[in-house]
RNA sequence: GGCGACAUAGCCAAGUGGUAAGGCGUGGGUCUGCAACACCCUGAUCACCAGUUCAAAUCUGGUUGUCGCCUCCA
């Protein structure tokens, strides 16, 4: 498996610390409404990796937290006339609502980062203690940037730059920093606002400390592999290993990935430009499978442009590979149990054949885009070779490897099978009738009747075959 | 100003030295009462220029263009 490490900047053979397991931490969201296609991609992505280092054998630790404590939590609080709580618990809740529909697995652990504030002290004690951190005088704890020689090393800055850069932006209200760099650990309360009492001062930490104290407490000092979007590489995942480094005195993450980010229409989202879409808008007109089948289609570190005309080729795509599934489940309900001809042994051959090349594709720094076009390589094959006097063994097979391949990318392929009323049945055997007479105005007569409750007829040599919207 | 990414057919997108995967769409055809599905056929010399090489989309240099980070942000 190679990863490409933002670190070292290059693909890099993926070893794992322990042998067989994986740590991996992903930043997520902040819990201040509902989650955003964009915040979609590192969910889908790194879901898929996690799935792919499952399905080749390693045990996945996979911790990703919610972050409930933030200016903009406070503000939608304060917006509402309500606790912050109420705030954070409702979005995580319809957070994991989405995730759910975009058939992103629940973590291992989901820490919060309000739950872990005694780590996040002892954690910035220590930095204190190390001479990495210092108290300002109202009660601010700050990060000493300048103790820690590698600062930059992930984001590849050069100190320098930063500090002479000719940026205008200032960062207003330092006056007790010693440098422009040093960030903030904690930082007292102020009027409103949820607290914890410190060594310092009533007030609540800092937003990079809380991931470097979750990924301690649930993965460890140093773990595989951290992940998430490509704007979190600076400043956060650099303060990250700014602090954990200085904390622990081990390296942190071996292997940092990030994801590029999701245009849309061409234009970086964002509500100012009136393009923003949330999980839920989308969910409203297609299944969240689309989604997820459309994010993977690219690289995972390509920049990916969203449109209504994408999501619509990506629907058709998708229902390619249903459609082919469907189509194997349909001929295996009526094959016989016969031996495996000599033909199907060899297209199974080549249909083992594509699946080495599906993980040869994944092991290539999750190749997804170069994964779904095997899939489609084994559409292809199974639309041709799969006849209805073909072998129930083989039939099955195909629709195992195809359902197995789609299934590592997160991607529900199968279509559940249920009973159908029983005057739904009544009509589709009155249709067949008509059919027969030639009766073709009652037969189409009757199609779009079920069309209109939502069921599609297919006529095929087999049968005929239904389906719902 | 600093750092970085990208530029492949109508659209999306793999491919990082040996004469361009896959999907969507388009057009034509087969199957079907029709429709849908499926199948067959249909398309690019890889932004531009120069160089290295027997050989480059793929390496080097340059040009142009697009974008991201440097500020809360997936």
């Amino acid at each position: 498996m190679k990863i490409y490490n933002t670190l070292t900047r290059r693909l890099e053979d993926f070893k794992p610390i322990n042998e067989g397991k994986v740590s991996m931490y992903v930043c997520g969201p902040t819990v201040y409404n509902l989650i955003h296609i964009g915040n979609a991609r590192p969910m889908i992505v790194f879901d898929t990796f996690r799935r792919y280092m499952t399905y080749r054998g390693f045990e996945v630790n996979y911790v990703s937290n919610f972050t409930d404590v933030d200016d903009k939590i406070i503000k939608a609080a304060n917006d509402e006339g309500v606790d912050s709580k109420e705030i954070s618990e409702r979005y995580i809740k319809e957070c994991k609502k989405d995730m759910e529909g975009l058939n992103v697995m629940p973590a291992t652990t989901h820490p919060k980062a309000t739950e872990e504030i005694g780590g996040m002290i002892d954690m910035i004690q220590t930095l204190i203690d190390k001479g990495h951190a210092y108290v300002a005088k109202d009660g601010t704890v700050y990060y000493r940037t300048a103790s820690f020689k590698e600062y930059g090393k992930l984001s590849h800055k050069n100190i320098d730059d930063l500090e002479g850069g000719h940026r205008d932006i200032k960062v207003t209200g330092s006056e007790g920093k010693e440098d422009m760099l040093d960030f903030v650990l904690w930082k007292p309360k102020k009027e409103g606002e949820p607290y914890w009492t410190s060594p310092w001062c009533d007030g609540r930490p800092g937003w990079h400390i809380e991931c470097s104290v979750m990924s301690k407490k649930y993965l460890g000092d140093a773990i595989d592999i951290h992940a998430g979007g490509e704007d979190l590489i600076f400043p956060h995942h650099e303060n990250e290993i700014a602090q954990s480094e200085a904390a622990n005195g081990v390296p942190f993450a071996h292997y940092w990935m990030h994801n590029a980010f999701l245009n849309i229409d061409n234009k970086k989202m964002s509500k100012s430009l009136g393009n923003f879409f949330t999980v839920r808008d989308i969910s409203e007109k297609y299944d969240l499978q689309v989604l997820r089948f459309f994010m993977l289609s690219a690289h995972y570190r390509s920049p990916l442009n969203f449109s209504a005309q994408l999501m619509e080729a990506a629907k058709a795509g998708l229902e390619r590979i249903r459609n082919c599934v469907a189509d194997l489940d349909f001929k295996a309900g009526n094959a016989k149990d016969a031996e495996m001809s000599d033909a199907e042994k060899e297209t199974l051959s080549k249909a083992d054949a594509l699946k080495q090349k599906y993980n040869e594709a994944m092991d290539d720094d999750l190749n997804t885009a170069d994964a779904i076009s095997v899939i489609f390589e084994l559409v292809k094959l199974a639309n041709t070779e799969a006849k209805s006097e073909s072998s129930k063994a083989f039939i099955m097979r195909m629709k195992d490897i195809l359902v197995e391949l789609s299934g590592v990318l997160g991607l529900k392929v199968t279509v559940e099978k249920e009973a159908l009323d029983v005057d739904i049945e009544a009509l589709i055997e009155e249709r067949q009738a008509a059919r027969k007479n030639k009766d073709f105005a009652r037969a189409d007569e009757i199609r779009d009747e079920l069309l209109q409750k939502g069921i599609v007829l297919k006529d095929t040599r087999e049968g005929v075959k239904w389906e719902r919207l």
